[in-house]
DNA sequence: CGAAGAAGTCGACCGGTCCC
DNA sequence: GGGACCGGTCGACTTCTTCG
């Protein structure tokens, strides 16, 4: 028999024809591959000309004919020709020799040409050699794709330079226009400037402008001039941020960078030799799940170990109809988390399960402090990060007060609303001196989730 | 030395995957 | 669900090589 790879690595006249070929071997480069059924193979292979190289291959006594004009004997593309026939992963239709090969093969000496290795002393060449350089050559696409990756930062850099641009000054022009009339053309106004900044590709921001006139319209009516001006503000305040984000400390930093719309991946965090990692006993306090304007569903899984918190998002797309985490409040599992960088860092990815999430009734790991210290914690996690969001407010010896329609969690000094959803749901916690619990606190009302009291736990 | 074409280089494009 | 990102591929362009 007649062709193997040891053949074509033996008619190879270097390594370099042997790397060359190997790049030929898809069957895109080849319009034409066929055979005769009794040795003879032919193709036609797109070279950088215009038209198709064209290439004869007798497999019985390896014999090879190019129409490209290389000085290479056997050129690339008749060892790739040959190759492509000895793996056989393609497909060689059958049919008759076209006329250019019997051409060549009505011309062509006899089989004994082929010389029988003056390659005695030339370095040979090895098709495992190709695949070892394959891994050598490497680096340099690694370094393109790495200049790739840095054009394309750039180029979001200055567009959300951009987009920060044009906040400015949308924020100005409703200075100007004066804010008492903002809540009234709230929704087309933010529609809009949500929009440009998507298309400056700064989606967080995006997405916080867009929600603006829902979060004011929640508000009773007397309270959105004043949150207005804090919404706005918070604007103002992330745009200079982001611009000064070299001054500030590395967790703020991606703070405000995560803010604006960066992302960081799964791998990259979990390949983050940096990345603050916690094992522990994790207990689910609450979960939430809520879908957002662009169709996702957010599902948030809140945890408790080591005297800390953390929280698990997962995001699934509405339609797959799916709306847990496949935790439920209560679960008490054993896992290192790794958390997301952050000057408060509550997101957290799970790096390895050690045991199955386990329903538990055992009271919650409640701190020994009271409520006005939570409260103290929260505005300490406030002032190293502005622009918090929601926030655990876990406490001991408080007590829940009415005052007409509103809900309060009151400490010694601190009164809290509790989120107007969960004035009806909340009352049979009113009969109680103290209560022992933990919450979310968003900066305007507490979502309490989960209680214990003298007559047993209450979980939202 | 110039022509011709191979080979190398680089950006554009595309489809699959990931992330919010 | 839909954009961002990544790796792979394609093709235009540049550089290199060789020969008459």
């Amino acid at each position: 028999m007649s062709l193997s790879l040891a053949k074509v690595e033996e008619l190879a006249p270097d390594q370099g024809s042997l790397a060359a070929a190997k790049k030929l071997l898809k069957p895109s480069t080849w319009p034409t591959l066929a055979q005769d059924g009794s040795g003879l193979l032919w193709g036609e292979c797109q070279g950088s000309g215009a038209t198709p190289y064209r290439i004869a291959v007798t497999e019985a006594d390896a014999g090879y004919k190019c129409s490209c004009p290389s000085r290479k004997f056997p050129c690339k593309h008749s060892l790739a020709l040959m190759w492509m026939r000895v793996e056989g992963r393609v497909d060689f239709s059958t049919g008759t020799p076209p006329d250019w090969v019997n051409d060549w093969l009505s011309r062509r000496r006899g089989p004994s040409t082929i010389a029988p290795a003056t390659g005695a002393e030339r370095p040979k060449a090895s098709i495992a050699a190709v695949e070892e350089t394959e891994i050598a050559v490497d680096p340099k696409s690694e370094a393109r794709a790495a200049a790739a990756r840095e054009r394309n930062r750039l180029e979001r850099e200055a567009a959300i330079a951009n987009g920060l641009d044009e906040l400015d000054v949308w924020l100005a022009d409703q200075m100007d226009a004066g804010l008492a009339a903002f809540p009234s053309k709230a929704i087309a106004m933010c529609k809009v400037m949500a929009q440009r900044l998507f298309d400056a590709k700064a989606p967080g921001l995006a997405a916080r402008v867009d929600t603006i006139p829902a979060r004011l319209f929640a508000l009773a009516e007397a309270a959105r001039p004043t949150a207005v001006v804090q919404e706005l503000g918070m604007l103002h305040l992330m745009a200079q941020a982001y611009r000064r984000q070299e001054l500030l400390a590395e967790p703020l930093r991606h703070d405000i960078r995560q803010m604006i719309g960066w992302t960081i991946a799964r791998e990259a965090l979990l390949a983050d030799e940096r990345a603050e990692r916690v094992a522990s006993t994790w207990r689910v306090w609450a979960t939430r799940s809520e879908v957002q304007p662009d169709k996702l569903r957010r599902i948030e899984t809140w945890l408790h170990g080591s005297d800390r918190h953390a929280v698990l998002i997962e995001y699934v797309p509405v339609s797959t109809g799916s709306s847990s985490s496949g935790y439920s409040v209560g679960d008490t599992f054993d896992a290192e988390l790794v958390f997301y960088p952050s000057s408060v860092p509550l997101r957290a990815l799970i790096v390895r399960q050690i045991t199955g999430s386990d329903a538990s009734d055992a009271p919650l790991a409640l701190p020994t402090h009271d409520l006005d210290v939570a409260y103290g914690l929260y505005e300490e996690a406030l002032i190293e990060k502005p622009w918090l969001g929601d926030y655990p407010i876990m406490f001991r010896g408080a007590r829940l007060k009415r005052s007409g329609q509103a809900v309060y969690l009151s400490g010694n000094q601190v009164n809290l609303p509790l989120a107007k959803s969960q004035s009806a749901t909340s009352w049979p916690l009113l009969q109680f001196e103290a209560i022992d619990g933990i919450g979310l606190w968003d900066g305007s009302e507490l979502t309490l989730c989960w209680s214990e009291t003298a007559l047993g736990r209450w979980v939202a």
